[in-house]
RNA sequence: CGGGAAGUGGCGCAGUUUGGCAGCGCGCUGCGUUCGGGACGCAGAGGUCGGGGGUUCAAAUCCCCCCUUCCCGACCA
């Protein structure tokens, strides 16, 4: 008799699928405030991992971490006008404090341009403090009225770089290098996401940005994720916070800044690029844990060398752990790594080891073999590789056979209505994106002709990259 | 913020139409038997029915207000 499913199958209701494995795998869970999460430690481990990884390509690229405040005076968010356009719906402001109410209300920052360029201003003040370079990992604060676990909270985790250089190139190197070096690289190689490079048109520009560039990644329902954006400033905060630098010829000029973000949105990402109908797929180089070792039963022989085994895979750099949880069934406890998407099981029970292998499970396809126990962790490191390879190719390939190419305006809305499409931005032009928008299709990006990020909002041969997003 | 649906032990739900002892499955605790794909038996624990107010002899059930969640739209990492 077939048990009832553990999730909700995708093809049956995709947010719902995602609401039970958030709750199954124990990733996270609502807090009591509308839009507010509670990340679990399994959950809150992969973001430390996601954290790890994108910090050494942060600090690879130069810049440092620090921390700004929380509270922001809310005269700071006024200074730049279409920043505080585009934040005010969203703002959290503190009116009462310490019991009484406040002369000047502060606002929980939805973002820290405003209050780092307060402090750029003071800590700039020739070419040579150039560039500066920095980082935060920090909490951040935008009331959403339509909040989706991971995808869209209200207070959600991210690191957010903020820099200034001497010349509007060298800020847009930085921007398009932490775009690729830092993003890109970081979604491919370690979350195993394929993602389009772009350039967002100006209706989907950040508040206050000249550009913004973005990763964009396709779910398993189709629609599109903003994984990450980098932004050119401009000069639009310096001048609006009197950030200023004596130049080599002795003049005086505002720094070309950028600011670029990534979150625990990235959370989402990856559960809807891999998930399937039973549980997580964590890639390899993202999973807390890699490989669980499991003692099918409790036995003495079985336990000692489920202990040899997990101490070989640590020697070789594994994260692995063991799971002599006897006391469980067998089933159930597969039943839950595999939700919680661990990448490779190895059982080992008396039949395994009066044969010298242990049986080994690959989450990414469901299969089951045996392999020998001599060299174990050698066939375990391989094999972590090319299922992180696996990963990645499926989720191109996925990508590539649900990618048009279109023409004209109602084609794109056609095909971005089971997946994406592509059309020349000349033949779309910023009025068939409102025609678009009026389907619930949005622009993900314009990339060049050669598959690059545009250099302008009207590069010659841009491409707009269409569909459903989230 | 507009439209729709729903809140009942940890999770999923029945009970609400027609007011009258708060139930079921899973999970949880204890003991035993099990253990190679969600184990089984026996014995237990656990709920001011989302919150507040009202009607009534009596409210999970009827009325009013509020909160939360999910789906669909307008805004966003």
């Amino acid at each position: 008799m077939a048990k009832a499913p553990i999730l909700t199958p995708q093809s049956e209701d995709f947010p719902r699928w995602y609401q039970d494995l958030i709750q199954k795998a124990e990733l996270a869970e609502n807090g009591p405030v509308r839009g507010t999460m509670v990340i679990r430690p399994y959950g809150y481990a992969i973001w430390e991992r996601m954290q790890a990884e994108m910090d050494a390509r942060i600090k690879a690229a130069g810049a440092r971490n620090a921390y700004f405040p929380l509270f922001i005076p809310e005269e700071f968010l006024r200074r730049e006008a279409e920043h505080v356009e585009g934040f005010s719906p969203e703002l959290a402001v503190v009116t009462h404090a310490g019991g009484r109410e406040l002369e000047e209300p502060v606002v929980v920052r939805p973002t820290s341009e405003t209050i780092i360029n307060h402090y750029f201003a003071k800590w700039i003040q020739s070419h040579r403090d150039l560039p500066m370079l920095i980082n935060q990992w920090a909490n951040v604060v935008r009331w959403e009225l339509r909040p989706r676990i991971f995808l869209r909270t209200t207070e959600f985790l991210w690191q957010e770089g903020h820099t200034c250089h001497r010349t509007a190139i060298e800020a847009h190197e930085y921007a398009t290098r932490i775009l690729h070096d830092t993003y890109e690289d970081f979604m491919v190689r370690v979350l195993a996401m394929p993602v389009v490079v772009g350039r967002k048109t100006a209706a989907e520009r950040f508040a206050g940005a000249i550009n913004t560039m973005t990763c964009e990644a396709q779910m398993r329902d189709l629609k599109a994720l903003q994984m990450g954006t980098s932004h050119e400033l401009g000069q639009n905060f310096s001048v609006a916070f009197g950030t200023s630098f004596q130049d080599t010829d002795g003049a005086e000029r505002q720094p070309w800044q950028t600011s670029w973000g990534t979150s625990t949105r990235m959370m989402g990402g990856v559960i809807m690029s891999h998930g399937d109908d039973r549980g997580l797929r964590l890639p390899p180089n993202l999973a807390p844990i890699q490989v669980v070792v499991m003692a099918i039963r409790d036995d003495a022989a079985v336990i000692e060398e489920v202990g040899r085994i997990h101490g070989e895979l640590l020697s070789a750099g594994v994260r692995a752990e063991v799971d002599v949880r006897t006391d469980v069934s067998f089933g159930r406890r597969a039943v839950d790594w595999e939700l919680k998407g661990v990448p490779i099981r190895l059982e080992l029970g008396p039949r395994d080891l009066a044969s010298g292998e242990v049986t080994l499970a690959r989450r990414d396809s469901g299969d089951k073999s045996p392999v020998s126990l001599a060299g174990v962790a050698a066939t375990v490191v391989s094999l972590l590789a090319e299922i992180q390879e696996g990963l990645h190719a499926e989720a191109l390939e996925r990508r590539e056979s649900t990618t048009v190419d279109v023409a004209t305006v109602p084609e794109a809305v056609e095909a971005a209505a089971v997946g994406w499409a592509r059309i020349p931005w000349a033949d779309l032009g910023a009025e068939g994106e409102s025609v678009l928008a009026e389907s619930g299709v949005t622009v993900r990006c314009l990339i060049s002709a050669d598959g690059g990020v545009p250099e302008s909002d009207d590069e010659e041969g841009a491409i707009a990259v269409v569909g459903r997003a989230y």
